[in-house]
DNA sequence: GCAATAGTGTCTATCAGACATTATTTA
DNA sequence: TAAATAATGTCTGATAGACACTATTGC
């Protein structure tokens, strides 16, 4: 089975990053315009290969996200994606990506004149749809991402990574109609958060002033895994209804 | 930030497998017996490193599958788990992981003679809890195939990965039972079973003769996605921990 | 005052959890 | 007959979904 003289191949190996955040209630995704062949001048999302063969994988991610997006690691929701390695998804060669899905508050255009001035914040749903096209095999990177964003939403606290240190209740529901894509009832939101317990804490007395009456603020509590979960609406998928 | 003749590092790309399966209602991991250095001796995840640089990963992992385990990936579940890329996990240098995870129904001790002789199947709560030490960080990557395996069968079909062709719903609650690690009331059981349209479907008028009233059969239904979910029931659990 | 948003209450259908009962087999 | 397991039924507390109402701001 094993030759004598075989040794292993040797692969190169990339991070990407899946960045989204809230924009104008809008689900967002950084993407950089790639500057060199293959697929110049195209976007895809920010990545890019190890430094060199000591570097930690997360490592390499974090880095990434400081030198292509601008944005410090620490701060914000990082977590391993998928690994997409066909070998054919790579016209250079066999280069197999490790995708990190990371997720930041709402945050202006990157600065034009910064390391990061070829990124811009895009509709995630224009990129799913197709309306932007993604160099290689991200397209499909992003749908992952965001699906996981999607299902994380139900069972984790993931959504205040959308939001501020502060935060109102209905900026949260901004978040997961964003996400998910649908129109949640206020009142039921309101209720359904105030009743899982560590999920959200009260912030002070301060309240945040817009039109109508100022709203309490919030920071997200102890608790991570949400325990009953949100309820996504039935958006009639899969194998069908229930009984 | 990039020199001139700067080239991006290369990596050994190796595939590990979580294969789970229920014996004697427990959840058992099949492990085998390292052969050689590092860990002669100690017990580790099957796996190993691609063939060659044109090898898909997942291609790799159904090789695996077939030569260490005997077992066939177009029968059986496999997704991709995540990817193990610590700098120092494998003293030989370099080696970047991508785990599988791979639910099969109960199946006999691998044949001794057969390519699957140094295999064997063990208690899965053993090798987590470190009754039995695993290799590498494979004890790690157990443990997330494990936590994955609990997810998936409260909002998917998985458990019927853990199943035959045909099963009986006392069969299908032993791996729910198993996997989560809990006890299930039946008769709740089997009605949330039922009213989950397409879940399972009932498999003809045979019926599985054991020592009481022969049990009906059925076998897994279009579904795969559960709608509403399966509930695991309160273990008391969080206040906080991410993975 | 009006418009706008925040926050609370109430009803109801559904469902999870507890537990009783009947049905069908082997020994 | 008893023992064992399968299958169905009933009650109840919790809650998701629908929707009406009050509260507090800016204009």
């Amino acid at each position: 089975m094993s030759e004598d003289n075989w040794s292993p191949p040797a692969v190169l190996l990339a991070v990407d990053l899946v960045i989204l955040t809230l924009r104008s209630s809008r689900l967002q995704v950084l993407l950089v315009e790639r500057g060199v062949d293959p697929y110049r001048g195209a976007l895809a999302l920010p990545g890019g290969f190890l430094n060199n063969a000591a570097e930690d994988i997360e490592a390499a991610a974090n880095r990434e996200l400081r030198e292509e997006a601008d944005l410090d690691g620490t701060q914000l929701h990082l977590e391993q994606l998928r690994t997409y390695g066909a070998p054919e998804r790579d016209p250079r060669g066999r280069i197999v990506s490790v995708a990190y899905l990371a997720i930041a508050p709402g945050l202006p255009e990157p600065v034009a004149g910064s390391d990061a001035a070829e990124a811009s914040w895009r509709s995630a749903d224009d990129a799913l749809s197709g309306v932007i096209e993604l160099a290689f095999d991200h397209r499909r990177i992003l749908a992952d991402g965001v699906e996981r964003a999607r299902a994380k939403l139900e069972h984790t606290a993931l959504a205040t990574a959308f939001c501020g240190s502060t935060f109102t209740i209905s900026e949260l529901q901004q978040v997961y109609e964003a996400v998910w894509g649908v129109a949640l009832d206020p009142r039921n939101f309101y209720r359904k958060l105030q009743g899982v317990e560590g999920f959200i804490v009260p912030a002070g007395t301060d309240r945040r002033v817009t039109k109508g009456r100022p709203a309490r603020l919030f920071r997200a509590g102890p608790r991570t895994v949400l325990h009953p979960p949100m309820v996504r609406p039935d958006t009639c998928e899969n194998g069908g209804e229930h009984g």
